[in-house]
DNA sequence: CTCCCGATAT
DNA sequence: ATATCAGGAG
């Protein structure tokens, strides 16, 4: 795992490359927030912005979203995968805001995560950018990087992860390191095709520089 | 652990 | 064709 220089190296280096990383899913409230990270799910960015685009000129208010049957909300979500739980979650999480909010969303994590559908990933991406709250949402991206450049071990969980990052992390920097671990996530460090000959981080890398040994074979 | 699931990139 | 996408619930 890497030491507290090498850490250091790397949130400069997040920083340097993405030094406005920010929440990327379009929202104009706290409600729509909720909406599109449920949304978000196990899909892109950019398809749920898409869809939300329509969903919100239509749904303004977690009443909108009850007086429609589940087969209509259902329909208008439908080009985003896992679109019947999710509309059902929806649904629900909406019923919470009105008997238990007053139709607002809280700012806890503990009372978000309680809403159908928000699971500690999406509670604390809500409490962070909505409420200013500082925390680290451990996404796919998130994980990803924060094994390849071992800020955490290979078998951690993404609680472990949340919170070994936590440690590793000065508070203050939750929030901005978070997106730009996102970031570099989405747009470097790709699942797919890492971009590991032109990556800053390759020195400290031991995936990267595995990665790189094999290709030079 | 499995299931939910369409759109997109590779 | 297949892997992947700001995961969560049962």
């Amino acid at each position: 795992m890497l030491n507290k220089t090498e850490i250091r190296f790397c949130l400069d280096e997040f920083e340097r490359m993405f030094p406005d990383a920010e929440c990327e899913l379009i929202h104009q409230n706290p409600f729509e927030l909720v909406i599109a990270v449920v949304l978000s799910a196990q899909c892109t960015d950019a398809l749920v912005n898409k869809v939300t685009k329509d969903l919100f000129k239509k749904y303004k208010t977690p009443e909108d979203y009850l007086v429609v049957s589940l087969e209509e909300l259902q329909q208008d979500i439908r080009s985003i995968g896992l679109y019947r739980t999710k509309a059902k979650n929806i649904q629900k999480l909406c019923q919470s805001l009105i008997d238990e909010y007053d139709g607002e969303v809280p700012s806890s994590k503990e009372e978000l995560i309680k809403l159908a559908g928000v699971g500690r990933k999406t509670a604390n991406v809500v409490a962070s950018v909505a409420f200013g709250e500082p925390a680290i949402a451990v996404d796919t991206h998130v994980e990803r990087v924060s094994k390849r450049l071992a800020f955490c071990r290979w078998k951690d969980s993404v609680l472990e992860v949340e919170k070994t990052l936590m440690k590793k992390i000065p508070k203050e920097e939750w929030s901005d390191t978070h997106h730009r671990m996102i970031f570099f996530g989405r747009y470097h460090c790709k699942a797919k095709n890492p971009n590991c000959s032109e990556c800053p981080l390759l020195e400290v890398c031991r995936e990267g520089k595995k990665r790189m040994k094999k290709r030079a074979v």
